[in-house]
DNA sequence: ATTGACACCTAGGTGTTCTAGGCGTATATG
DNA sequence: CATATACGCCTAGAACACCTAGGTGTCAAT
């Protein structure tokens, strides 16, 4: 059973969502499952990253050189990969902060535009 | 020449270009080409809509039955399809500003955690 | 005569995201 | 003890939006 094309109950972010895992990454180290329940704590569930967009996403941003990654144990002992932000990666969340409000005011721009 | 990995300069809008028309197709009855015009005028020439982008976005739009089209002439005297908000896109462009205000609301709330 | 703006269009590629699985360990619950 | 649930990682395949790079034709200006 197919949902019908219409319904869009999963409108999560776009292009967002490396930065949001920067940003998230940038509060200190922490491995890519607790990123995910982060960002759906801090946006009060509003997003909820798909597991299946999350490790593409984290593999995508370590591959090039915003991340690092490191196997460690976690509070509970459980192996988890921790990751770091690099200096590439501070940069690139800052150029990515920086674009987002420029992209957020040029939208506003327009849904204010009264005729 | 391919351009280097890290050059981003062209980095729009994400999923916001059916919503940005809509909103020009609001004001009143326009054609494409001035669609793109508009919208890059109005947002102060953030964005430029590339033809590639904005055709296949039209035609979406009308067969999701949001907006309808009719060949008319421009005040040039060319013939160009005008487009017009039907009411499912008015209620369809309610519906995705509505989104992009939580949307961005909840993008804020990780950009701005502190520590 | 040719260039550039106007105005429409499509095919093919790329990249991100989602669905839908799978693996293994630890802990709680029946 | 079994088994479900949370933890924690992963991938393959499909869907979808966007961009590049072409194409057509008209009209005005140089």
């Amino acid at each position: 059973m197919t949902r019908p094309v219409t319904d869009d109950r999963s409108e999560f972010l776009k292009g967002t969502l490396d930065m949001l895992i920067l940003k998230i990454v940038a509060l200190g180290p922490i491995h890519g499952y607790a990123i995910s329940q982060r960002i759906q704590q801090i946006s009060r569930d509003f997003f909820q990253v798909q597991q299946g967009s999350l490790y593409p996403a984290l593999h995508r941003l370590e591959n090039r050189g915003w991340l690092g990654a490191e196997w460690r144990a976690t509070d509970t002992g459980r192996e988890a990969k921790f990751y770091s932000l690099t200096k590439k990666g501070r940069k690139q969340l800052e150029a990515e902060m920086a674009n987002w409000e420029r992209i957020s005011d040029a939208v506003a721009l327009i849904l204010r535009t009264a005729e």
